[in-house]
DNA sequence: GCCTTTTCTTAAAACGTTTTAATTCATTCC
DNA sequence: GGAATGAATTAAAACGTTTTAAGAAAAGGC
């Protein structure tokens, strides 16, 4: 029995199997042809005496740390109140999913300051090479993040965030699609006074996107915008039904409401029980995100799989570390789905 | 305008400066006296330089990353479901507060395989020295994590789970303590059919100690140990739902229930309900945790503060890093507080 | 058998820091 | 005015790998 105790380096293994180190380092990573005989010799001392290179210095040399860095809000934080709770894990669950397969490491720097991203820690993370690259995941985009590291040239994906303006890599649900679907969902079912709620503050791109498309849809249709039709709610239950509020209680109150997410949707619900109101027969409805909500209160809702985004943005970070041909920025869009149910009033057609 | 693009090292900083690598570390990191007048020269250079330790090399030598990891079950697993999906943000963000504090990284590794812990990532992180310690937050210790940690003298702290027996450093609440003053609560108040709902199976260590406070509580009473008045539950609603139909159906049934979780205790409210009983009337309840759940049904509970668990864990884990001396294992409890509202039937003593 | 290839092996140079021990240079002490 | 002290600086070793370029041995080709 050796001691195993104070960490074993290449070093002892060489001298063991009577090597250079080189030799050593060529058989252990498969990087240069070995005879099968040493190769064998090798390994067994290796396995004998438990060795594990050290991460620092082969770090060091090859410059890689295989650690990547997910940056979003605080879990705690209203961010993730999208959707429930749940929103965090199923991301994690799909970053989770490549981090194991790729032999990752998954760091987490959260930003516990609100919605302002300050990066610091970040960026000096980055800049002293303790990470290969950086999945961001924000509710806006704050550009200095964003132009500090793409100034350095670091790897970087941004998720839940379609960035096509500005040419970064990013992962995301078309936002402005589904709205825009959702509210010509309506349309062809025949309203014509459509509202709309936003998720959150316009600053997040999010909100931006979904009401950029519900504009675009109606502006399609030839309907003229209308202010007193769109309500900037939150991550609370509460803002829908203070949104169906504001809305019924206008002298043309819309038939039809686009809602910025399932909890609203569950507001909007609470509402018009309380009120005698009929859905979809006084209103119809459809929502975003089709989390467990809308199963539940029986929503028309369109999937927004974070699960999915997730996994693909490490995916493509991963291609990034990997591949270093491809420089032009690569936008991946999961694809959504429309589930109807009875909220809206209509079966699908598409 | 210089370059900064290519990573200036300490090298580049010591040329410019006009002076030896050793006195930039120096002055750098505050480690000897460097004279005003270099010095201030040298961070000049720096900050025009924009430099930045590379912290693999840095780590070579000093066998330290900064990096600590937590080790859990997924986010997403049952486990978590603990008193609402919250649990794991506000371990994290105990975690956090500290890590933030003292600088560290923060690593996840998460067993995504069930409750058994597949440790060959983690122990292999430790081995490669990719990390300075680790936190470990499992349901149930599979020894053989431990004992593979321990014996390389790994640094590390078990949260939420009392580990006096194995001598390891731990953080958590005194759950024995806890359900024994639960029942003890029930047994002021003149109770003797006292029964238990257990949290999860008993390999759970969480759920052994419960148990085992609530036995020797009623033991010490000189009340008899009644296997039809312990019910096994899980993380959901109905299997508190499922206790109360167990227990209420009984010839002799309990008058007071000590619920493991708080959403048990909403299902033997629910129970209730549907079947006309009283509370505290017909069947006074007591249960752990405190969550919102235990404010929204008025549930007498004991707080189990995951915050203060992930804050106290961390800053235990950075001591054990820090200070070598100490080499005693540590167990921090956590104190806990009982809160009493209508569902037990009575004013607090303790 | 000599030259060329191929296969295997090695010595040595990186990688970018910290740290140790030695050196310089100016002060202070008696 | 020489010795002793002390402050500031440096050269060089170490940390544990990978990688490059070169060397040695074996294997073909003619």
């Amino acid at each position: 029995m050796k001691k195993t105790d104070r960490s074993v380096t290449i070093k002892d293994i060489a001298r063991e199997a009577g090597v250079s180190i080189s030799t050593v380092s060529f058989a252990f990573n498969g990087t240069a042809p070995v005879a099968q005989e040493t190769k064998a010799r090798i390994f067994e001392v290796i396995k004998r005496l438990n060795y594990q290179p050290n991460s620092a210095a082969r770090g060091l040399v090859t410059r890689k740390t295989n650690n990547i860095c997910l940056f979003t809000p605080h879990p705690a934080s209203d961010f993730f109140s999208f959707s429930g709770n749940s929103v965090f894990s199923d991301l994690l669950q799909g970053i989770g999913e490549v981090i194991d397969q790729k032999d990752y490491n998954l760091l987490i720097a959260w930003d516990n300051i609100g919605h302002k991203a300050k990066t610091p820690k970040l960026v000096k993370l980055m800049r002293e090479r303790a990470m290969d690259g950086v999945l961001i995941c924000l509710p806006s985009h704050d550009s200095s993040v964003i132009e500090e590291l793409s100034e350095h040239q670091f790897p970087m994906v941004i998720i839940g965030t379609n960035d096509r303006k500005n040419r970064i890599n990013s992962v995301d649900v078309d936002n402005y699609d589904i709205a825009y679907r959702n509210a010509q969902h309506m349309l062809r079912l025949g309203h014509t006074r459509i509202a709309f709620i936003s998720p959150g503050p316009l600053e997040f791109l999010v909100c931006e996107d979904r009401l950029e498309g519900y504009r675009d849809a109606l502006q399609e249709a030839g309907i003229k915008y209308r202010d007193e039709y769109v309500f900037i709610g939150d991550e609370k239950e509460r803002s829908g039904y203070r949104a169906a509020d504001s809305f019924l209680a206008l002298k043309e109150p819309p038939t039809a409401i686009v809602s910025g997410r399932d909890i609203q949707a569950v507001g909007v619900i609470e509402y018009a029980r309380e009120n005698g109101l009929s859905i979809p027969g006084d209103v119809a409805l459809i929502s975003f995100e089709n989390t467990e909500l809308s199963q539940k209160y029986d929503i028309t809702s369109v999937t927004t799989d974070l699960y999915e985004i997730g996994k693909e943005g490490a995916k493509l970070l991963h291609k990034l570390l990997t591949r270093k041909k491809d420089r032009g920025a690569q936008n991946v869009v999961i694809s959504s789905e429309l589930i109807v149910r009875g909220s809206c009033g209509a079966k699908a057609r598409t």
